[in-house]
DNA sequence: CTGGTCACCTGGAAGC
DNA sequence: TGCTTCCAGGTGACCA
């Protein structure tokens, strides 16, 4: 489920449980993720946690050693994985059940059935390093003006949506909020993103950020029950104009909505108003 | 460099 | 009912 705005919500759940507490232990269940796993804990385990952060879609924990030493956790939910609080001690495991990080009152759980997730461990700051350092800009940082987005967009031959995707302009477009955020800005997701205009992608920029904050908006009107066992009901709160909508009326006008494939990628889109 | 394809996994839904 | 096929929110390796 994780685009950007479930990750923004999963770290406006677990943050303020967490932040502060000392890690006791890291269970792990499973030789690999992505990648292999097994000795996460042998560098983070007594040591406190200083803050959650997002980039992107990756959340950052930031570790401090008793020794003063300094170390982060890098995760990544991929398409299935979601992090559980339990008050200690934590119920049994369940199915894809992958990692417990231990805190001294407090377990943080992953579940990820189809094991897309990551995590990793490194002694510099993970933001600073390749796969991070080359991402895009975060979607609300108010250094990317419309300026900025439109000479960026304006640089790719790529269909819009591709550019968008691949983050390397705004990150936090995933395949799902990528088609609604074409839509409201009724642009043609096949489109080149050098042949939109500076006045339509500066409106595509207002539409991404609206998308994304209405998502997180919805997903943070469920937070209280982030520790709760019924897991999180923030996800697809709100209901989508044109994803997984094929065949349905336009929203907007009524025509038809279309699918597409893009890069092996569902797109959706209406044929009719987005040009 | 670019763009395209595929692999990594499990499970749910749809089709026959 | 049961088998097969397709599809899924993300990334990154590999190839031409």
């Amino acid at each position: 489920m994780p685009e950007l705005p479930e990750v923004e919500v999963t770290r406006r759940g677990l943050a303020p449980a967490l932040c502060g507490r000392t890690l006791t232990a890291v269970v792990t269940r499973t030789p690999r993720l992505r990648s292999p796993i097994g000795a996460l804990g042998d560098a983070i385990a007594g040591s406190r946690l200083a803050s959650i952060e997002r980039r992107a879609k990756y959340l950052i924990w930031t570790f401090d050693a008793p020794d003063g030493g300094r170390h982060y956790l890098t995760s990544h939910l991929g398409m299935s994985g979601s992090w559980r609080l339990w008050d200690n001690p934590a119920p049994p495991p369940k199915k894809h059940d992958h990692v417990d990080l231990v805190f001294d009152a407090v377990t943080a759980r992953l579940n990820d059935p189809r094991r897309f997730s990551d995590m990793r461990v490194t002694d510099g700051d993970p933001r600073l390093a390749p796969p991070l350092s080359a991402l895009g800009f975060e979607p609300f940082d108010p250094a990317l003006t419309a300026e900025v987005f439109a000479r960026l967009m304006r640089a790719s031959s790529q269909s819009v949506k591709q550019v968008l995707l691949s983050g390397a302009v705004v990150v936090g477009c995933g395949n799902i909020y990528c088609s609604e955020a074409l839509f409201l800005a009724g642009i043609d997701p096949r489109r080149a993103a050098c042949r939109i205009s500076a006045g339509r992608l500066a409106r595509l920029l207002e539409c991404i950020r609206q998308v994304l904050e209405a998502a997180i908006a919805a997903g943070g009107s469920t937070l209280r029950d982030f520790h709760g066992p019924e897991g999180r009901d923030g996800y697809f709160a709100l209901t989508a104009a044109v994803y997984a909508r094929a065949g349905q009326p336009c929203p907007r006008c009524g025509a038809p909505l279309a699918r597409i494939v893009q890069q092996g990628r569902s797109t959706f889109f209406c044929p009719k108003c987005q040009r």
